[in-house]
DNA sequence: TATTGTTATACTCTATAACTATA
DNA sequence: TATAGTTATAGAGTATAACAATA
């Protein structure tokens, strides 16, 4: 029986992880903590705001960690807590309007670098990979937290964006 | 336009990875490294030998990293560093007789821990997203570092391994 | 002069634990 | 008592640079 490296799932996984985030390194490059930086103020830019342990499980740090990221991004003026008017020990983590402009300027480039990362496919299979991969993430994601994002973002994109 | 971290590449990607690393962890812990520790043993198992500058490619780590966790499998004894009789620099990573009894053991725990992971999906998707994965990772492979990993492995695959 | 591998150092990232404030 | 967030510390992981041996 042959030992090949190529088989591998976690190889793979890898191999195409760092490409991305190789390829999105320019993009990002004035973003605090790369891809996280990005998703944060993502999470940050959504409906409804949340707060940070919430954000925290969703890209699968830890608070700790995330506490920092924050910090980063609100110096730069990108996001800001505001304090949760049903638990005064929560913060949510809302983007501000520079924050979205940016945001929006990035999911532009980055949906380009996608684009790039997914080349080598046509693109009905191109399509095809995005959705199976969708699938794996959300059941990945419902299955480890404890919060559901994939619900949560599947009727928000039901309720609020009309295509 | 909502802002869905569901819909971004990088996300869904590292969701799906940071997955499988948790369900390997089991598999994989008596493995120093986790599952780069399992990788450079598959890479030590295969064909043909190759040194540890190629393997680091292969891994995507730097080789300097890779030098301890060689040292690491070398002391269980799974792994053999071999003088290259081409070039008295380089060194044939090679896996002992026990070193590849333990990778055939491993590797038939992490054909379930794949199946694990992959099990949302209908047995034909399964497939269809292996066969995608695997053509964005050779891709992405074949164009970073200098050594196509893939075609080496399609090659081998075709000699030696008669389906 | 360039390359392979090693070692030492420093840096980054992440995890652990202790703390404050709320619930 | 439990939870959200912060902070400080330590640990793991990673990169940088210098070195020896060889090409």
């Amino acid at each position: 029986m042959a030992a090949n490296l190529e088989g591998d799932l976690g190889w793979m996984l890898g191999v195409v992880f760092r490409a991305y985030v190789k390829a999105s390194d320019h993009a990002l490059r004035d973003v605090p903590g790369g891809p996280r930086g990005y998703q944060i103020l993502t999470a940050a830019a959504g409906e409804p705001p949340r707060n940070q342990g919430a954000i925290a499980e969703d890209l699968g740090i830890d608070r700790t960690v995330l506490t920092y990221l924050i910090d980063d991004l609100e110096r730069l003026d990108l996001v800001a807590r505001q304090p949760d008017p049903a638990d005064r020990r929560s913060r949510l983590v809302v983007a501000t309007t520079e924050g979205r402009a940016t945001w929006q300027r990035l999911q532009d480039e980055l949906r380009r670098v996608e684009a790039h990362v997914l080349s080598p496919l046509p693109a009905a299979d191109a399509a095809s990979f995005l959705a199976l991969l969708s699938q794996l993430a959300c059941q990945a994601q419902s299955l480890d937290p404890l919060t559901n994002l994939c619900e949560v973002a599947e009727q928000v994109k039901a309720v609020s964006a009309p295509s």
